[in-house]
DNA sequence: TGTTGTGAACGCTTTCACAGCT
DNA sequence: AGCTGTGAAAGCGTTCACAACA
């Protein structure tokens, strides 16, 4: 079945081809030329199922019988995923996260270069941080229409975190990912994708205490197996 | 209905509860005493009918025709997360991230202490980040059951992950929170969050190129809409 | 009256199982 | 013989819609 109108990949597939492309670039790195969906399903720690089901959305690129190629693949998820380009991304938050972010060098060479950091605080405008200087937020929409950003990255305080998304919407960016731990109030037609280390932490906390309460009543279920 | 047995909330719902928790946290602190599921919904950017199955997994603590209090649900979501205790951290890798993970004061006044940092290098074992001195990652075992850790922050390089990971439930620990770009593997008994902003800006830039290939439809909708 | 709590319907995701190719 | 690609079934999660009730 061709399908030549846009392809449309679940969102929940959508998370897991990164994930798949990190994988099969360490194949590559380890000179592997060709997978099969047992294979990477292991590497994933999914189901092969759910992997031939993934890569089925991406077009028909494997062969019956003997597999995936490796470089092919990655190509085929790097072209789905759109990083066939570069995403030049904004900072907003001139804090301890926002200036690492900005020093970090590992994200231009996966396409993903900061091109700009804003403050809203005059002592922090102006200071260097990495190759970048800080910028006053209210350039900030002259920086995303000049520099073509379409990612902003909010790393302010949690109290400033809602203005520097509108203030990120105002100047035309369609993605953000949030570091503030704060739910933003955004229109529907911008991408949200939120890092919040308490959320992650609260839910192995629930984890955590269901291992407990369950291995007290297996405890307890091993004393009634033996009665006094 | 009473289900006085164990109660096991879906998973899609125990990662909403931390962020109603945060809301609610708000409210408190802004004198709220109480919300309807309409108010919280759409502070929380979903839809009302989803808060209420929601919190209707913690029990029955609304009132029909008046909604929730504030304080009680802050109170039964603590106690169904698990943070009426602390979870003891321990992070393994003492390089930047790590470092700053140790240093950073604020998890433990939310319930999760960082009490211990372990590396493999030499150089770093015994230098000091924040009230912490860093061990070596040899005396894991022994810092975990001491000091009742729970929870394992991987920090180190993507290479040394996996042995990280081993160490770490070598060691006892149950919960991991892993910041290295790599699908660790790990036995189904033990909890994983992957905290990777790589992955996070590979989703965004997937519906980034989905928004502009569908304006460019739409464009070329409109100029065929308006034929010469 | 106003809002919760919840069966039932719906839709999305995963898994199964096997036809279809190499 | 072996592995992919995919309909169909099963399993979850979300939303609807309304009875229950303060």
């Amino acid at each position: 079945m061709t399908h030549s109108q846009r392809r449309r990949i679940p969102d929940a597939a959508v998370a897991r081809l990164p994930v798949y492309l990190q994988i099969l670039n360490n194949l590559h790195a380890t000179n592997v030329a060709r997978f099969s969906s047992d294979e990477l399903a292991a590497l994933a720690g999914v189901n092969a199922a759910k992997v031939r089901k993934d890569l089925s959305y991406l077009g028909s690129y494997g062969t019956r019988g003997v597999g995936y190629e490796v470089t092919y693949l990655i190509h085929q998820i790097r072209r789905e995923l759109g990083l066939m380009r570069e995403w030049n991304v904004v900072v907003v938050g001139a804090g301890n996260l926002g200036c690492a972010l900005a020093k970090f060098g590992g994200f231009a060479p996966r396409g993903f270069p900061v091109v700009g950091i804003v403050d809203n605080d005059p002592k922090k405008i102006g200071q260097s941080t990495g190759a970048l200087k800080v910028s006053d937020v209210r350039n900030l929409q002259k920086l995303v229409k000049d520099l073509e950003v379409t990612i902003g990255a909010i790393t302010t305080s949690t109290s400033a975190a809602q203005s520097a998304a509108d203030a990120l919407i105002e100047a035309g960016i369609t993605s953000i990912l949030n570091f503030a731990p704060i739910v933003l109030a955004i229109p529907s037609s911008v991408s949200v994708r939120n890092v919040d280390l308490g959320v992650e932490l609260q839910i192995l906390s629930y984890y955590e205490q269901m291992r407990i309460e369950q291995s007290d009543s297996k405890s307890q279920q091993k004393s009634n197996a033996v009665p006094v």
